[in-house]
DNA sequence: AGCAGCTTATGAAGATTCTGGTAATTGAAG
DNA sequence: CTTCAATTACCAGAATCTTCATAAGCTGCT
């Protein structure tokens, strides 16, 4: 699951981070109104948190942006100017909750879980390919109808693929979605052969037709056999 | 893929350049309208940006070009001026879409990317050529109805031969589309010389009734025999 | 024909990337 | 702290791609 935060703070936005990251979700961050813009446009994320009282732009914006995008992702708004006004605007503006300051570490895990759920439910259903199902919202695989185990990478991996069917994955496009974009030019790429190689074997055992496929200085693919 | 930008705006041209070679394509650029026309003449490119607001003359004659060309390629059309009139001309000229400045690098991608694949679509079926039969989309060759296992330059080089089939082909013209304009005057042939070596090994091999000749000082031709 | 100067072909070595095994490290849970 | 699983690192060998040296072929000239 991979996390925004907008926040201009340091502290509040370390702080954010670090629980967040605790918590296992893959988290980046934007500082400014033009960098939240950028990031929203170049990547995807399951959910947004947003803090409307931005230095150099309203936060508001964002929203207006993202709801024009027709992105999918959920979104948050944290704000300190707890008036009804921003409250009924935000919400108008698409977003999915709202978080008044100063709150709770815990509170905002349980919004952000809460969120995640919602969203999972409205496109929950079964994802099928070849003899393959994926469950997105138990994050579960099943290959015939038995259980496939994969570890929180594997299925990281897999589902790239699997939203990227028959298209090409590059490298750092892969490394960027499921390791968060702490992804070096001169970083080798022995952790994602290592993942690729488990998750091959994995679906070989359980004859999943399907293939990963290398691109030779390039990427993936995943295909149908 | 090989996609061409036109775009007279030096920064706006190296940015878009540099995020379109992140994603592997094959970019070359014109900055004027006599250049654009030169490449476009010259060269195919599976896709091209087009800068409609170029200093030495409408973009749009671009466009009438290339549809009296009866070229293969995408289009999708880029320009500040955002008026519904320039956007209509546009699309009724045959550009395949229209992106108002200013955008998002993934803005672009997304709409390049989409073009490329619409346009994989249409073309998607199998191509046969004597007792050869190639999937262009799974990136498959059969001869005789066995697989025929080619590298990804090798089907580059073999893809780009049928597409041009019984028509001369440069080397230039063939090392460009299937490595890129990196490629020198100074360079040698070397890596051409090699897999073609390799794609007439494999294709003798399966005793396809294809053959590469060549054409002394000028290039290859592909024949059915 | 015979030769010079070029282009093309070929095999082998070199460089880079990918694979699949194993091992080390990290992290979570008891 | 210990244990077990998950993740990452390392490595040898394979596959792919490029470079190199050298051979062979073509063209125009005398």
């Amino acid at each position: 699951m991979k996390i925004l935060v907008i926040e201009d703070e340091p502290d509040m936005l370390d702080n954010i981070v670090r629980s967040l990251e605790a918590e296992k979700y893959v988290v980046e961050t934007a500082a400014t109104f033009d960098a939240a813009l950028e990031k929203i446009h170049l990547y995807q994320y399951d959910c947004i948190l947003l803090d409307i009282s931005l230095p150099d732009g309203n936060g508001l914006a964002i929203l207006q942006e993202l709801k024009e995008m027709d992105a999918a992702q959920g979104v948050i708004i944290v704000s300190a100017r707890n008036s009804v006004d921003d409250k009924v605007a935000g919400l108008n503006l698409g977003a999915d909750d709202y978080l008044p300051k100063p709150f709770h570490i815990a509170e905002l895990h349980a919004r952000v879980k809460s969120v995640l759920r919602r969203r999972k439910f409205e496109g929950s259903r079964l994802i099928e390919l070849g003899n393959l199902k994926v469950d997105p919202e138990e994050r579960t695989v099943y290959v015939n109808d038995t259980l496939l185990t994969l570890n929180r990478k594997e299925y990281d991996i897999l589902l790239y693929f699997i939203s990227n069917k028959n298209r090409l994955v590059s490298k750092t496009a892969l490394g960027e979605h499921v390791w968060g974009d702490q992804i070096d030019e001169a970083d080798s790429f022995d952790f994602i052969y290592s993942q690729i190689k488990n998750l091959r074997k994995k679906l070989k055992a359980q004859e999943a037709h399907l293939e990963i496929q290398a691109i030779y200085g390039i990427g993936y693919k995943l295909l149908l056999t």
